[in-house]
DNA sequence: GCCAACGTTGGC
DNA sequence: GCCAACGTTGGC
């Protein structure tokens, strides 16, 4: 799950323990949401940075909350085309995990995965939520 | 700051 | 439904 540590990184989560993941305007990352259970774990990535990287790990705690973002005119979310009796955009809350005591920057990733095996790696690819096998998982965490 | 690689919008 | 124009993401 990529954020700008700009806007929200991992030490604003470390400090909050947990958040919502709201903002996620992209049908496909919303399905990917979509299919999180409560348990798994994800990755945090800082996503346009130096270097961009995968920072620490999180845990879904809650599944299909309805982003508050997408009503409030005031946010840069918003959406004219959302209701609250029909909302469109659904997320997760994570939880805090760990944060990586040395962090796994997109350059070793590419040395070390194909783009097949992890889409991250892949070039041009915008998604801010993507899946992540569990043999490719275990190899992360083998990096660090 | 540039630009490739998308996704979205809207006219037709 | 097609597709050109436009907007955004995000690495470099």
């Amino acid at each position: 799950m990529k954020s700008e540590p700009s806007a929200y990184g991992i030490d604003d989560l470390q400090r909050e323990k947990t958040t919502i993941w709201d903002g996620v305007r992209n049908y496909q990352a919303r399905n990917i949401l979509g299919e999180m259970k409560k348990g798994d774990l994800a990755f945090f990535y800082h996503s346009n940075c130096k270097p961009p990287a995968i920072v620490g790990l999180m845990e879904i705690v809650e599944t299909s909350i309805v982003d508050p973002t997408q009503f409030d005119r005031t946010s840069p979310y918003f959406d004219p085309k959302a209701t609250p009796e029909k909302p469109r955009w659904h997320t997760v809350k994570v939880k805090f995990r760990e944060k990586f005591a040395q962090s796994l920057s997109l350059e070793i990733l590419k040395k070390n995965f194909n783009p097949e095996d992890f889409l991250v790696v892949k070039k041009g690819n915008r998604l801010s939520v993507m899946p992540v096998n569990n043999a490719v998982a275990k190899a992360i965490i083998d990096l660090i």
